[in-house]
DNA sequence: GACAAAACGGAGGGTACCTCCGTATAGTTC
DNA sequence: GAACTATACGGAGGTACCCTCCGTTTTGTC
């Protein structure tokens, strides 16, 4: 849980002051708890408090709404990502059974991020473009595996799957049990050829 | 396109003035309107500027945005409802299969208010249960019908079914053809039992 | 310790949601 | 058709939130 390397560093131009670098990390870390238990409509000002900066520091670092949910968003799904490599050495089948579990459980937990989210994609589809690129760059091997195993038809594209399974999960159902008979159905789907 | 009888006579105590009648409809009309073209976060008081009315009375009808929401989306999925009796002739797996493609049309048009309904679920369940339930009612002959012919396996419930079709059509990619390609293999997937 | 660049914080402008209440209108009764 | 009452109208204004702007403070450097 401890949050060190948690920022973009890729394209920093030049390295921030110590104190923003500070402020940049406890905003970001309010906004988490906030969305969380609160709910996706927390008020930006009330993740100032939370994190003690005013509400100018909040928005230096990030110009909107939807920059700050974009940050959170982008650390998740590097997460999905580099759990893929778990599953290198696992079945073909199971490897990408696997991550999909993965994914499942990255997007039952997050379920109010990713539907505000929603709102403001067709605003702002460059940065989420990137990162739907990583996420297919981690699976992808996974599934070429498993097709060329025999295990899943060959027509299926890890876009296609990935949007699948969040298309699935996402559902408000409120029960778990259902979505997951539902998953499974899908995904049985995989296996054969039409 | 006459839009006469769409409002809910089930529950009037007594009944409601002429003009207050007329102005309810006015509001309605307004809102599809705006929401069409504007997108779902168009403010309420556009909606009662072009519906030619007080806010006020945008908001005796329609105490909030979200009862304004569902009584949209209320209309909407009548009319899907009753599209299910179209396919009582045709084959089990067709008839299926055309009831699901209007519900997929349905969902295409109203893509931005189903999402903005996501949002105010979880507030208020109830009436959207019942709308479900309807949706269910309509399309629970043409799955039992499919599944006692042969042609889809039979431990998936028509709200499993709904759910995944939903789930799959509301992906905010910007291909339509590959949401196609998803539910082509979704679909298939209901055909063999694991 | 002095100085410039960087960052801070919160007052305040703008907008949208929703409420409240004085005014206007529909429907009824004679 | 005039008088009357219940019903409905409309928009001013309170509240909350988003975001900007700028005087003040802090950091890092010489």
């Amino acid at each position: 849980m401890s949050s060190t390397d948690a920022v973009p560093t890729e394209l920093l131009k030049r390295p921030k002051r110590a104190d923003a670098l500070r402020n940049y990390e406890k905003v970001l870390t309010a906004a988490r708890e906030a969305f969380a238990e609160g709910g996706e409509a927390t008020a930006l000002e009330e993740i100032a408090r939370r994190a003690g900066v005013g509400i100018g520091t909040l928005y230096r670092n990030f110009p909107n709404r939807q920059a700050l949910l974009e940050a959170l968003y982008l650390g998740e799904v590097e997460q999905v990502c580099r759990s893929a490599a778990e599953f290198a050495d696992a079945e073909p089948w199971d490897a990408l059974n696997g991550w999909i579990g993965r994914l499942v459980a990255y997007i039952g937990t997050k379920r109010a991020l990713a539907g505000e989210l929603q709102n403001y994609l067709d605003q702002d589809a460059e940065l989420f473009a990137t990162s739907r690129e990583s996420l297919w760059g981690a699976g992808r091997p996974l599934l070429t595996r498993a097709q060329e195993a025999g295990a899943v038809r060959r027509d299926v594209t890890i876009g296609e799957l990935i949007q699948l399974v969040v298309g699935i999960v996402k559902i408000p159902s409120a029960d778990p049990e259902q979505v997951d008979h539902i998953l499974r159905v899908a995904l049985d789907g995989l296996r054969y050829q039409a």
